[in-house]
This record gives structure tokens, sequence and C-alpha cells, in this order.
RNA sequence: GUGGUUGUAGCUCAGUUGGUUAGAGCGCCGGUUUGUGGUACCGGAGGUCGCCGGUUCGAGACCGGUCUUCCACCCCA
């Protein structure tokens, strides 16, 4: 045998059962965008490379897959570029695009770009696949699919209650109970910062409180003193540490901290108001709960923030995610344009399904009658059949050759077809079909209509 | 980007300190059975041992590189 092809690292190929679990999870998601007043849009797969650099950190550009230029790319490059030998002045003169690598950033662009047409508040849903440059691992691909709801042009906390009611409704759609989804507030985490003394170093700091349940108390405060917070400023964090209780107290508690902080308040405000909605909304499977020392990555969060956890006992990274950012049409152009939005990875919410064995019996729909072919006078008059079978909505398939019964029969059992028509001389002649019932053996002689009936 | 791990038949995997012609189970194809699948029995096909190079009289096995798998870190869906 020859060399046998391959795909890229951290792409996958869909085998029909697979796409058909994928897209009872993608319908499941798009069904409940929709009941909740949300419209799709897709954007290309690829962007212009300065629509999406710097948009997500230096982490996230060195992410994004960039596309080389066509033709003789290297024929502009000056000389004294190619001999520095500097990838940070080179890529953008051989690269002038690059392939998507979420969807929010291009959903930032194509609104700003449309502003003129679009009916504000603008609320979208987009399911498209993502890729990026990073190492595969569990549940981490280098190409995978988002599903994305944004609302833009309401600074409103409702929309922030809404979006909590759609995760839990989409999850409980799924028949994934026990999900959490996990709140907090960009403020909040200013706030401290502020009240440490760390203004300047918020990424550094959030990064590291991020790490709390993963690496302990100790390794945190090593951490922050590392990236230059003073020992004064880790003293004053002792009380975050020691938070417990429910929503409401530890809310109360972090009060007293952030006395002094105004943006720190404002953001407890905000996530008080959020608590109290859900509380007299209730949720159905999901559970709402407050964590401080959720960080998320993306810097262009700028109020609430969420993420969803797999219900306890399934490793998985968080399933879904969110937040509220205030400008991030700014940077295309267009200010004072409040969004916020979540987002679904199809790509781990499978996997959590097929761990817990949640996909539906009926997700794969196969062909439910085949004819087996006995000869070219005998396969026309069964292809009259099973296009009046098919005018029906019925699954059906006819065996292209007049093959030995044997291997008919045996792709009927191979690909589970759960009936076969068998029509002989003896059929021909009396304009009768038999039904074969694969699972029992039992057949029976029908009349094409009686066999519509049996087959519906 | 850092560290580890994996690759032998379509699939799951054996293969001893380097030594003849690389094996098993399942699957596949054919037959027993020319209008009846699953079971049984019999027979058969299928491998440049991921790829490139090195050491050796001799490499599936040892060494280097590379690609790939999975995992952890970083970061993230």
């Amino acid at each position: 045998m020859a060399q046998k092809p391959s795909i890229p690292k951290g792409t996958r190929d869909f085998n029909s059962e697979v796409v058909a679990k994928r897209s009872y999870i993608t319908e499941t998601i798009k069904q409940q965008f929709k009941i909740y007043g949300f419209q799709p849009i897709e954007t290309p797969s690829f962007e212009n490379s300065d629509t999406l650099m710097g948009k997500y950190g230096e982490e996230g550009d060195r992410l994004i897959f960039k596309i080389l230029n066509s033709g003789d790319y290297l024929k502009k490059i000056s000389d004294t570029d190619y001999e520095e030998r500097s990838e940070s002045r080179l890529t953008p003169k051989i690269s002038e695009k690059a392939l998507r690598y979420d969807l929010t950033v291009p959903f930032a662009r194509y609104v700003v770009q449309h502003q003129n047409e679009i009916e504000f508040p603008f609320k979208r849903y987009q399911i498209q696949p993502v890729w990026r440059a990073d190492r595969p691992q569990k549940g981490r691909f280098r190409e995978f699919y988002q599903c994305d709801a944004d609302v833009v042009g309401s600074a409103s906390l409702f929309q922030e209650v809404e979006f909590i009611q759609l995760y839990d409704g989409v999850f409980t759609a799924l028949n994934l109970s026990g999900t959490t989804i996990k709140i907090n507030n960009r403020k909040i985490l200013s706030g401290i910062a502020e009240v440490i003394g760390a203004q300047d170093k918020l990424i550094d700091f959030t990064v590291a409180l991020d790490k709390l349940d993963k690496i302990g108390e100790e390794k945190v405060k090593e951490e922050m003193l590392g990236k230059g917070i003073s020992q004064v400023g880790i003293d004053k964090l002792q009380p975050l540490f020691e938070l417990t209780g429910d929503f409401g107290s530890q809310i109360e508690s972090l009060k007293s901290i952030l006395s002094t902080s105004e943006i720190g308040l404002k953001g407890i405000e905000e996530l008080e108001f959020i608590n109290t909605a859900i509380s007299s909304l209730e949720l159905k499977t999901a559970q709402l709960q407050f964590d401080v020392t959720l960080a998320r990555g993306l810097n262009y969060y700028t109020g609430a923030i969420f993420e969803v956890s797999a219900p306890e006992g399934v490793n998985m990274g968080s399933i879904g995610g969110g937040g509220r950012y205030d400008n991030l049409t700014g940077i295309f152009g267009l200010k004072n344009m409040s969004g916020v939005g979540i987002s679904f990875g199809l790509d781990r919410i499978y996997l959590v399904l097929e761990e817990l064995g949640l996909f539906p019996e009926s997700v794969i729909d196969n062909t439910k009658v085949l004819f087996i072919n006995f000869g070219e006078d005998e396969a026309m008059a069964c292809l009259k059949a099973v296009s009046s079978l098919r005018d029906n909505g019925i699954n059906a398939e006819l065996y292209p050759d007049a093959a030995k019964m044997k291997k008919q029969m045996n792709y009927a059992n191979k690909r589970e077809i759960p009936f076969v028509v068998l029509v002989g001389d003896d059929e021909l002649k009396t304009n009768s079909f038999t039904l074969k019932d694969m699972s029992s053996g039992e057949q029976q002689k029908l009349t094409l209509e009686d066999l519509m009936t049996k087959l519906k």
C-alpha cells in the first residue's frame, strides 16, 4: 500500500454517526438561540490580519494561524528586512490574512462595518469553526466550533440575566443537568487590584488569582509576589481566600474589602442585580455560582464574565464562556456600543455528552428499508415503490446490483437497516411486496399501500 | 512555546539480550448454502514495522532527526 494520507495535527474527520450527534447539539442550541430572539449571521473563515492581531493579547497573537500571501510573497521584501530575521517585522509583510480565532472579534468588525443597516440592539447568533495554533490535548483542537450569541447596543443588565437563562435552557434541552454557571465581574477584579495597589498589574493579578483552586493559596501568593505585587497588598487579599457561604454572603464580605473602591462597588452592585433576578426567575437544571477567582483571559471584557463547567465528575475544561464588553467595537472605531455575549464549545459539549451517554438513540436518521435487487425487471418495479416511499418521507434505497442474496442481506445487516423488501418472480406476477423485519426475521406479503403504512 | 508519551494488518494489540520467511483475536473476501442476514465449520487476501538518516555482518527492536497520538504546563472552548 502507498503511504497513508493524513490530516494536520489537531484536526478531525467526522463519520456519519459523529456528524449526526454533532448536528443534534447544534440544532438544539440553534433552537434555543431562536427562542431567545437571536438571528443568524456568518462571517468568512479568514479575515484581514489587522482585524485579528492584537485583540487577544500576546499569547493570542501567537496562536493565530497566519495565511501566507499568494504569488511571489518574498519579492517585495527588502534585503535588510530579510537579513534582520525579525518575525514581528517580517510576518505582516508576507501574511496579510489570518484564520479567525474566535467569533466575537469578527462579529465586532461586522457590527462596525454594517452599522447603518443594523437595528440596535442587535441580537445575533453564529455557529462556525474557529482555528487556533495550539498544541492539542484533551478537549482541545486546532479546528473547533463555537456557538456564539451576542447582543450589542444595550447596556441593560437584563441581557446578562437572559444569557444565564439561555445557558440553562440549552443545557436543559441537551439533558445535561448539573452544570455550573460561574460568574464574576471584571470591575470587582479591577477594584481589588486598586485596593491592593496593583492597578497596573491587573492582568498578572487576575491570571494568578485564576489558578487558586489549581495550585493553592501559597503558590498564588508566590506568583503575585514574583510579578511585583507588594507583600502589603497581598496581605490585604487575605479575606478573599477565606470567602465562604452562598452567593449573598460572599458578596457581603467582598463589600467590606472593596469599600474604598468605587469601581469595585459598582461591580458588586451589578452582580447583586443579576443574582436577585435569577433567584426570582429560577434556573431549571444549572446552578449560578459566584467565583471571585474567575478571570478569563480575553482582555476585552469589562463587566460580567461567565464560564460554564461540566457536571461534577466529568474532567473537562469549561464548556462555555462569555461576558460583557463595553468597548469591543471601539477598536474598530464605533464608540459607546456596549455588548455582551456567550459562547458554547460544541466539541467539548460533545465529549461530555458522550462520556455521560446522553445522546438520544434517535439521532441517526438511517435508511429504513432496503429493496433487494433480483435483476433488471424486478429492480425497475422496486424503484417505483422506492419512489413512492421516498415521496412519503421514508428513507428507502435499492441495492444497486443484482448481487447474491447473501451479500445484499449482509449489507442490510451491517448498515443496521431494520427492514428489507424482496421482489422476485412471484411478487412481480402478483404485484406484491415481501417485507422482512430484520430483527425478528418475520416476513409477510403486502400491497404497496400496506407496505407504505407499515413503514410509516 | 516547555515537558512527557505513542506509532507493527482495516481495528485492538503480541513480538524475549539485535539473528531465518513479523504473529494473534476481531473484521474483510470466498465456500459449505443459485429466494433469505446474524450462528457454525472450511479456505483466502491483507504489512516498505509512521517517515528520513545512522550504528551493525545483520535493525520492528539500538542512536539522531522529523511527523503523528495522547497527556500535563502555558493559555484556552
